[in-house]
DNA sequence: GTTTAGCCAGAGATCGTTCTCTCAGCCCAG
DNA sequence: CTGGGCTGAGAGAACGATCTCTGGCTAAAC
C-alpha cells in the first residue's frame, strides 16, 4: 500500500489536485462543497503531504541541524549540554521545525559541511562547550545560518548569531554574594584562560571585589570537570588554608572542591562557604546542595532556535542576545 | 549564488547530467577523461546532491525520528536517556542517516503520526521510560518500522523491533553479589510493579534468593526517582530495621536509598551492603560509589539504531535482542 | 440583453535527481 | 564487407507538491 499522494485525495474528492492543495494549504476562496470532499478525503486516506516533494518545490528544508559534541552528552557535564539541547530543540519544535541531531566529535571532518550544502537544513544550531575549533573553522563558511550558543574561540563575521549568558555579571553575582556572606578571605578556581566565558567571569568577579574593597584573592584553574576542581582546590587550600569562600566557576567543579574542603576538615558552608557556576542538576543532588549561579540554558538554546527561526523568515531581531545570569540559593553559601 | 545542481556541474563537465549522475554515483563504466571532468567541476562547485530530490525520487528520507520524552532529558534520570540517545544517534550516524529529534511529551498527540506519515524519515527509535501510553498507541500503527528500546506496556506486533536488556538476570546479579557479601537479610526496593522491565529485576532477585535458600525477603516499591527511593527505603528500614542488604532496582533510588540508611545511623557498606540498577553517572559521582547492575544503554541504543537499519535494508536480523547486565563493583556492596 | 469584471477550478510547468530506454559507435566474427 | 553484440552517453520520464497562468462561469452593471 503505497503513501497516499495529494492526486489520489483529488480523485476521490472529484476535483483536480490544484483544487485538493488550495484546501489543504487552507486557502478560503475555495467551493465549500468541494473543500469539504477534500478535507474528507484526505482524513479518510490518512494523508500527509510528502516531505520530500514540498521540500523540493519549496526550497525549505524545514529542519534545522543541532551540532552537539556527542561524546559530552552523557557525562556529568552534559547536564549544560543536555539542557541546551532541550530548549533547543523545543523551540524548534514549537517553530514546526524538525531537530535533526549531528555529532561534533567525529573524525570525518567533511561530512557535517557536505550536510549544510546538501539542502537537507536551513540552518544549524552549534552547541560547542569544549570546542572542536577546526569545526567552527569549517562552519564559518556555511551556505546556512548559524546560531553558536556560547562563543566560539575563532572570530565570527559582525551578522553572526551568538547567544550567551552573562558571565561577567554571573562573576559579580559570586563576589557579592559571598561578600554578603561576611566572607572576605576569598578565592577563585576559574575556568580555562583561553575560553572566553572564563575570562568573563573572572573579570566580573574581580570588579565586584575590587568595589567591594578586597584588592586580591587567589586565582587556580580547572578544565570545568570534577576532578580538575578537586585538584584546583588543593593548590588553592595549600597556598591559602584560612580563606573562607571559593567561587568555583564551574557546578562541577564546586562538587569536587567542596569535597576536598570537606576531607580536610572544613565545613561547608560554615567553615568555607562555595559558590558554583551553572546550575546543572549535581546542585541539587549534592550534599550540602550547591549555591550557584545559574544560567538560563535551557532558555539559551530556546532563543537559539527561536533567533534563527526569526532571521530565516527575514524578521529583523537582536542577534547577539545576553541572558541574564542570577543568583541561586542553596545550602553552601 | 544558487546552489549548484547536477545540471551545473554537467554544463562545466560538458556532459550530460545523467553522465554527471553516473559518476557521482560511482559507477564505473564511464569514460575516464570524462569522469574526471566531472569530479573536477563537482569540487570546483562545491557540488553535493539535493537531499530533497534525491528523497523524492529514491523514496526513501535517509532519516530516522528518535523519539524521546524531552522532559526526562535533563533530569539526573535522563542520563538513561542520554545514553541511550547518544548511542541511537551514534549508531545511525554510523549508517549515514540523520537522527531527528521529535519529543515525546507534547500535548498534540496527533502530531508524531502524521510526522511519520509524512516521508520524512525511514523509521523511528522510540526511547520511553516512563511511559506515554496513549502515545505508543497512536504508534503501533506507524506506517515506518519503530524499534522499541524497553518493552512498552502495550503489547506488539510479533515482528516489532524490541530493544532491551537482561532485567532478570541482572536480578539474578544483585541477589547473588549481596549473598556472596555473606548478606542474608535483604530487602529490595523495586521499581513500579506495571512496568515489565521491574517485573523481571523482582524475578530474578527472588528466584536467586530461592535457590541461595533465602525465602522470604522484604519488598517495597519505588518510581525509579531518588526521592521514591528514600521513602521505600524508610518504609523498609522501618519494617526490617536488621536488614544487611538492599537491592535498590535503579541506581537513582539508590542514592535516595543511602542517604536515608546513613541519615539513620547505618554505614553503608559495613552496616547495610546497597546495590543499585543502571549504572549513570551518578554511580560513579556519589559517596560512597554504588556498586550496581550495569545496563548497556549505549548499546541499546546503538543496537536499536543498527536493528532498525538492518531491517529498512532488508536484512534478516534478531528483532528482539536482549543486551546482557553485569555487576559492576564497586564500594557500596 | 449584452458586455465586462471578478472569482475560482484546472492544466501545465517547475524543483533536482535518478532510472530506464534509446541510439550511436565500435569491435569482432562470420 | 556486413551484421550482431556490446559498451557507454544522452534524452526523457518520474517522484509529488506548489505556483502561475489560463479559461470558463457567474453576477452585476449599463
Amino acid at each position: 500500500m503505497p503513501r497516499p499522494t495529494l492526486v489520489d485525495v483529488a480523485k476521490i474528492a472529484g476535483v483536480s489536485r490544484a483544487t485538493a492543495a488550495r484546501v489543504l494549504a487552507g486557502e478560503t476562496n475555495v467551493d465549500v462543497t468541494m473543500a469539504a470532499a477534500v478535507e474528507q478525503a484526505a482524513k479518510e486516506l490518512g494523508y500527509e503531504a510528502n516531505s520530500a516533494a514540498r521540500m523540493l518545490r519549496g526550497g525549505r528544508a524545514g529542519a534545522i541541524a543541532l551540532i552537539i559534541a556527542f561524546n559530552e552528552l552523557d557525562s556529568l557535564t552534559g547536564t549544560f549540554f543536555t539542557s541546551v539541547l532541550k530548549g533547543a530543540a523545543k523551540g524548534l519544535y514549537a517553530g514546526e521545525v524538525q531537530p535533526i541531531l549531528v555529532p561534533a566529535d567525529h573524525d570525518d571532518g567533511d561530512r557535517i559541511p557536505r550536510f549544510l550544502r546538501s539542502g537537507a537544513i536551513d540552518g544549524a544550531i552549534v552547541i560547542l562547550q569544549h570546542e572542536i575549533t577546526h569545526l567552527a573553522q569549517a562552519l564559518i563558511d556555511s551556505p546556512v545560518p548559524i546560531a553558536w550558543v556560547g562563543q566560539p574561540r575563532i572570530a565570527l563575521a559582525p551578522d553572526a548569531i551568538v547567544i550567551d549568558s552573562d558571565n561577567y555579571g554571573g562573576g559579580r553575582l559570586a563576589a557579592r554574594a559571598l561578600a554578603d556572606a561576611g566572607r572576605r578571605r576569598l578565592g577563585i578556581i576559574a575556568g580555562p584562560n583561553d575560553m572566553e566565558p572564563a575570562r568573563e567571569r573572572i573579570r566580573g568577579w574581580r570588579d565586584e571585589l575590587a568595589r567591594l574593597g578586597i584588592d586580591d584573592s587567589p586565582i587556580v584553574h580547572g578544565e570545568f570537570t570534577l576532578v580538575s576542581g578537586s585538584a584546583a582546590m588543593a593548590r588553592l587550600l595549600k597556598r591559602y588554608p584560612d580563606l573562607d569562600g571559593v567561587f568555583a566557576s564551574s557546578d562541577l567543579m564546586a562538587s569536587g572542591a567542596i569535597r576536598v574542603l570537606q576531607a580536610a576538615g572544613r565545613q561547608v558552608p560554615s567553615d568555607v562557604a562555595v559558590i558554583g557556576f551553572d546550575d546543572v542538576s549535581i546542585a541539587t543532588t549534592m550534599d550540602p546542595t550547591l549555591t550557584t549561579v545559574r544560567q538560563p540554558l535551557e532558555d539559551m538554546g530556546r532563543v537559539a532556535a527561536e533567533t534563527l527561526l526569526a532571521v530565516l523568515r527575514g524578521r529583523d531581531v537582536e542577534r547577539r542576545p545576553i541572558l541574564s545570569t542570577s543568583l541561586v540559593q542553596r545550602e553552601s553559601a
